[in-house]
DNA sequence: CGGGGACTTGAGTACTATCAAGCGATGTGG
DNA sequence: CCACATCGCTTGATAGTACTCAAGTCCCCG
């Protein structure tokens, strides 16, 4: 859902020059020691005090919220360069736990917001950072709203390719970053219809499997027009739709 | 209830905007022209130059996204205050439709973001808004993922109850802003769906209707119960949890 | 008074969830 | 080294929620 390259010409604030010190965000955290997150180990809980913003290194986390009765929705997933907890709210809403082994570094948020302010060229890009995850968040409405659920599957592993940086055309193999009940939580699926579906596009031979967490995509252009791509998201462009054309 | 004229201040031109003279975010949109808006016409279109922000002033708009094969998404409501088009993008990723006659007031859009930018005292309203939009979109992305028709239909109407400042205890009658269809659309449900669940809730009398559109809200606290509310939209503290302890 | 739109209700279906095994890797202890 | 427990995933059988198709009602408006 980052599409960097089709953003990045941004009307750079004709202001003070802080003589190119920040360059970006990022360069926020260059001072700040890098810590490391065991898989499963949370970052921050729903309801935490939100002290710090968080610039991922490396690995893979999960954010989510839980109902009362235990129905758990994961809402994003965020990768080395994502920022995390850039809200303006005194809390957390939302847990954030590592999946992999997670590498990140910290920085006070209100320092955080203070200097960002204070740095007119750092303003848009955050802007930008945070306008991007409502996009995302706005693809994913459209998917748990208006998705089937091989739809729903489809569009997941087309988003890992793309972030992957795999825009490559044929076979590309992708490695799932979380497992079949991650997958569920954050589709709006059980775990039963997520591995239903992904049997079904493996006998349809438009993937192959290396093991549950490798997929290799066999046909990108028949897995796209799957997925009902909206234009928000297109990586390819697809051409006349097909309806559900392939066996069950 | 929602005061326009509390957002309608002194005409002030733009241009003459120094630090100290403008209050808020609303007040940049207080020199333009209101316009107004009918029922069912759009304010701009998905795929549109992102020519302008739009404040509301009057009425509601319904923002949303189709898929290729016409499946419609609304992936939010926007009520007077509200403000319309502060994404970065270049172009806007949605439509925004009237529901009912609407009024606000334009803004060019990079001169919008240049003059907050420039304004230090808007920069974190700004940035207020757009988390506030991210916190709802959050909230919609648990209600579309995890939650039952039941449980959709009770947030919906528990929503607007809030929107509409009821805090009130009992019987609060409530406007629904937009008709069947659209409830559908936003709740990721069919239009015979949402009806049915409306007449279960009637049925059971924690409801009543005068009219398609207006609502009686009579069990405020079990209405609450059956929403599975997460922290975030809670509206009156509820206790204990009540399985589905109703007939249908 | 008739037409049409919005909403409601009914009957049957389909998709996804639920319940329940079964499978295959990994890891541990006897 | 192998039995055995565990965990994550897959598969099967069945159930149930929400969808689809089809009337039917109500109300507004011409």
């Amino acid at each position: 859902m980052h599409s960097p390259e089709l953003l990045s010409r941004r009307p750079v604030p004709p202001a003070l020059f802080q003589a190119g010190q920040t360059e970006s965000l990022e360069t926020l955290f260059a001072g700040q020691v890098a810590e490391n997150i065991a898989p499963g180990s949370a970052v921050f809980w729903e309801g935490d005090a939100a002290g710090h913003v968080f610039l991922i290194i490396a690995g893979c986390l999960r954010v989510y919220r839980t109902l009362p009765d235990g129905r758990r929705a994961i809402l994003g997933l965020f990768y080395p360069g994502d920022l995390l907890g850039v809200s303006v709210r005194e809390r957390y809403l939302v847990t954030a736990e590592a999946v992999s082994p997670v590498k990140l570094r910290r920085f006070p948020r209100r320092r955080f917001h203070q200097l960002v302010d204070e740095t007119p060229h750092l303003r848009p890009m955050l802007l930008e950072k945070i306008c991007d995850e409502m996009t995302a968040a706005q693809d994913q409405m459209i998917l748990l709203g208006r998705k089937t659920a091989q739809e729903r599957v489809v569009s997941f592993l087309l988003m890992v390719a793309r972030r992957s940086g795999a825009d490559a055309r044929v076979p590309v193999e992708i490695e799932l970053p979380i497992g079949r009940l991650d997958m569920a939580d954050y589709l709006g699926l059980t775990i039963e219809t997520v591995s239903r579906e992904i049997s079904k596009l493996r006998r349809a031979e438009l993937i192959a499997l290396n093991g549950p967490h490798k997929v290799v995509l066999r046909r990108m252009r028949s897995l796209e027009d799957l997925a009902e791509l909206d234009h928000g998201e297109s990586s390819s462009g697809g051409m006349e739709r097909s309806g559900r054309a392939w066996a069950n």
